[in-house]
DNA sequence: CAGTGGTCTAGACCACGCG
DNA sequence: GCGTGGTCTAGACCACTGC
């Protein structure tokens, strides 16, 4: 009766499904405990590997998270919105808050591994800044972290003939962060390109985000652009794909 | 002297480790084979299991693909760029031409699994579309192959008072496709939102997109509105995030 | 300290694909 | 046909969590 039907299917695909649609049809909650290796085992009456490579499916669909001692649980999720494009606006920024306070809202955002130095622009930072490779380009690094849950990486490439000597070079950009130093150089930011790509985390990254498995990064690639045209900054993001949901607003 | 330095790391993922480095330095290029099973249960002298695990952590990092009964290979990636803003430009698809036209230049394109109908509007087309829940709606999806590679799973949804009597419940839309036929009713879209989310595919998407292991989707809603602000479409994208660049440019 | 998940071994049989 | 990866078993020891 119970495995008569089993239809070429591997066991563990089968216990996979079973699990799913429970969480699907809501059998068990965000945040719920789902039956553990032991469990399964008996229930299903397999082996260790077996039971594990089920629960194993679960995991890398991002639906469950392992934690060691304590169980395997069903994922929460709250993203974040991020809107593309009014954020960018100049009436945000040029008032003296930085394009994040249009995300946050009420959440804790806490910035840290802030670095900033100088490095030689590489291959592709080169091309989007139309500089000549190796040319010397301020990097400013930090991570912003969003109620505990580290949520965003962004490392930002400036040609160093503009930065030095500016609140960019600094830790603390000053009110309205970098673009509002960079309109009082005389170089507005005004029209802005963003590149999405999505993929599996680097070791780094899921480190660095604090990602479960199953989790993809979301990467946004975003070049500023003066009115002439000229490209003043490339800002290479990394996000933690469960934290966001982007959105782009525009006219044909 | 090679497992003095282990350092707590497991062998599984110390092994992986040497493969992604060998990967990353170009020792093993896109296309090539990896060290199978067998080659690492030699050389590291692990059980089955572990070569196994090592194997399945670039699996699952999209680095590498298996092919049962040949090997295990290092990923080729060659994406699509998708231009959010311009592509939707009227005079794309108000000249004749599909919006996809804009993308695919000279490589061999193919829709499939055309299916269009009438269904209820569930809660959340409902909400996207300003339309009470249950209120009917006309269903298109379909499939997007490109050079025998699908891409993209598409599902589309309009108020059905609007589509009745026209070709956008026909397979063949038309010249322009529905954007076109909307035009002609009057309706003609002139602004878009997209919302952007990204995960790992349900079993149902890994199919429909033939995804390896380790391939997440990303997930676009994109709403169409006329210049009156009406929600005249709602569709639903699947893509497969390893075929796809997005791409937006906007001003400030 | 009892139970959980994490790692690892040493076997087995199978289906598939390439030569 | 032989080697490949895919599935599965029945054990083992460990580290961590929560009671």
């Amino acid at each position: 009766m119970t495995d008569q039907d089993s239809a070429r299917r591997p066991k563990y695909q089968r216990i996979a499904d079973e699990l799913r649609d429970a969480i699907r049809s809501g059998d068990f909650a965000p945040g719920d405990r789902l039956p553990g290796e032991n469990d399964l085992m008996a229930t299903y009456e397999v082996a260790r590997m077996t039971a594990r490579q089920a629960l194993s499916v679960l995991r890398t669909e991002g639906l469950a998270e392992a934690r060691k001692g304590a169980g395997v649980f069903v994922r929460v999720f709250r993203p974040l919105r991020r809107r593309g494009i009014p954020r960018l606006a100049g009436d945000h920024w040029g008032g003296g808050r930085s394009v994040w306070s249009a995300d946050v809202e009420d959440r804790e955002l806490v910035v840290d591994r802030i670095e900033v130095g100088e490095a030689e622009a590489g291959a592709r930072v080169a091309e989007a800044l139309d500089l000549p490779p190796g040319a010397p380009v301020c990097v400013r690094s930090r991570r912003f972290v969003l109620d505990d849950k580290p949520v965003l990486l962004s490392v930002s490439y400036l040609p160093a003939d503009l930065a030095r000597g500016t609140r960019i070079t600094e830790r603390d950009t000053g009110p309205g962060g970098t673009y509002a130093r960079l309109a009082e150089l005389g170089r507005r930011p005004v029209r802005f390109r963003e590149e999405i790509r999505c993929r599996m985390p680097t070791a780094e990254e899921s480190e660095g985000l604090a990602l479960e498995l199953g989790t993809p990064v979301v990467l946004i690639d975003r070049t500023a652009f003066t009115e002439a045209g000229v490209a003043v900054e490339l800002n290479e993001m990394t996000l933690d794909s469960s934290s966001y949901v982007l959105e782009y607003d525009f006219g044909a």
